[in-house]
DNA sequence: TTGAAAGCGCTACCAA
DNA sequence: TTGGTAGCGCTTTCAA
């Protein structure tokens, strides 16, 4: 390889006749200096293509200037949204983002952690899987001092500042709205419930029925475990079946949504004149689905953002204390396959 | 903060009674120590949770330990797997990845380009964007003795190993199935013409008829600029109102292939029945359209593992010059909506 | 087989 | 307003 010995500070201190402190603060700007000397420094790195070593910078701060990110999974399209968005106001601000996978499952969260540790990452952005019940890997790194931001799937067994939807008022909005289209038998294709999300949005669901005075039946509410496609295409079979089939589904994702779709389809029920279709999360695809999907909007790309400053936040003003809970907004997207009107 | 000041290598040289240098050599096993020495130190750094400073010894290496890599848009279900492989490949091996994207625009890529270059990454990843049609930026890595890997979408105009699929040889096998089908009349919905990928699959959508003595006809190949479902809905709509409307439909992507989905179910036509169709890239949501999506499957994660051993092997060996291109072969996977029978 | 010590590039403290 | 300099934690020569 070329090889090209880089140009450093030193250098520059000694081919301007000066020290390398009067250099540096030059070059970072500190107030105690002529602006002369600023000036001269400046245009003189500038023209010689000066760039810092930002290994030495970061040893020598001791910090890395990276943010360690862990996700349930990057390929769900939610997760790459959030990502996207954490990537960019993380980049603003000089700082730079390690990403790991936990493919939900909690084995794999806790070697991304040590594995995140052990690369000396400043602090952690965290959707937890649906295995953790339990946080001492997480713990681990507020005793190194290091901040952590929860995102959309929490656990309470970490005192950390937590980002989330408001999974209640978007499950509300949903099932209200298929109540307004003039759907009565509204059934929900929940998750596990000791899933936060999913359960608030079941909570949220039932309220809605609740409050508009529409009898709630056990019965219309079953639980997927993986949230597939199958799930949803097998557990509206079953509703459908039953001798008081739904006519309405309100899906804990839009994926398990499609499934539903695609029993509906299949058997020749038609959506939404017969029966009423809403998903959440707005993925990709529930733009393009024949009838396009009514869903629940989770702004991901905000949500990614929004998690990096809070945790840069924390970064610069050094305090860990803080577990406050914030909640964005969802939006309802209304489409094609709950507007009967 | 609770600071906990971090046990360092020389700490352990003072409670062990040892020097520095036999400390780094036992946890980095040379050869010359003696077993015992190496097994002591080792131990009782497991002992006292001993983990070396990052920083300290990419700053001494100097290298970060940190490839950049740059894609379109992440939010992509192909890139976003492609980033997966490559994740998991480059932490197995002691690597962290930077990420960043370019949104196809060559501007965006420039920015990157000298945003990761400023970071420090010891070497590149990249699939160029759209408008790539010189490489200054990129081979501003080269310069510095910084590896180049380009995958998937790639320029001639940097000197550097590429892997990609055999763009030609998917759509050949695409084109041929259409035509073993029964289909006669199949157009192409195709891409920019100064894009390799587009350009390939259309080469070899062209062969396959040529091979099997069905007659080309340019004005069944639209070719798209964005690349999206609109796109696809609107070029079907044109070629099915011509007074010559083809039997089948090779999308250059799934997207545009669900576009084309959408367009013929609007006005009746069945797939596969009276129109087939077949996609590329194999994205999520071609499995669960109605009918499922005859696709080409790109093996995303394996590529993007591949492209990062591609570029860890030149990180090793120190050499730049190779400029040699990969292929990885394509998979169709032949679903509901080409499959006659 | 082990130790001593220099030094990677930068920042920040203490002086002047 | 500027300079001198120690030192971050580690690796790696050179010497023993």
């Amino acid at each position: 390889m070329p090889e090209k010995r880089k140009k450093t500070l030193k250098d520059i201190a000694r081919e301007l006749n000066l020290s390398p402190s009067t250099v540096s603060r030059a070059l970072n700007a500190y107030p105690s200096l002529s602006e002369e000397t600023i000036q001269l420094v400046k245009s003189y790195a500038a023209n010689h293509q000066y760039v810092p070593n930002p290994m030495a910078v970061n040893f020598r701060k001791n910090r890395s200037s990276t943010l360690g990110m862990i996700v349930p999974k990057m390929v769900h399209h939610f997760f790459s949204t959030t990502i996207s968005g954490a990537l960019e106001t993380a980049k603003k601000n000089g700082y730079s983002i390690l990403l790991v996978q936990s493919f939900d499952q909690l084995k794999d969260e806790i070697l991304a952690s040590q594995y995140l540790l052990s690369m000396g990452v400043d602090g952690l952005l965290i959707s937890v899987s649906n295995e953790t019940k339990e946080a001492e890997h997480l713990q681990a790194f507020l005793d190194e001092g290091k901040p952590v931001v929860q995102f959309d799937k929490i656990t309470e067994f970490l005192p950390s500042p937590k980002l989330v939807v408001d999974d209640f008022e978007g499950a509300y909005q949903a099932t209200s709205h298929l109540i307004a289209q003039g759907y009565r038998k509204i059934a929900h294709l929940s998750g596990r419930m000791d899933v936060k999300n999913a359960y608030e949005r079941y909570l949220g669901y039932k309220k809605a029925l609740e409050d508009q005075g529409i009898p709630f039946h056990e019965e219309w509410v079953p639980h997927c475990f993986d949230i597939t496609e199958e799930e949803g295409f097998r557990f509206t079979q079953t509703l459908m079946q039953s001798e008081n089939p739904p006519d309405a589904l309100f899906c804990i994702t839009d994926l398990v949504a499609l499934g539903a779709m695609n029993y509906l389809k299949s058997i020749g029920v038609a959506i939404p004149q017969e029966v009423g279709l809403v998903g959440f999360s707005n993925w990709m695809l529930s733009e393009f689905t024949t009838p396009t999907l009514s869903t629940v909007d989770q702004f991901g790309e905000q949500m990614g953002s929004k998690a990096t400053l809070m945790l840069l936040d924390q970064l610069k003003s050094q305090k860990l204390g803080n577990a406050d809970t914030v909640q964005l907004k969802t939006q309802l997207l209304i489409r094609a396959s709950s507007s009967k009107g």
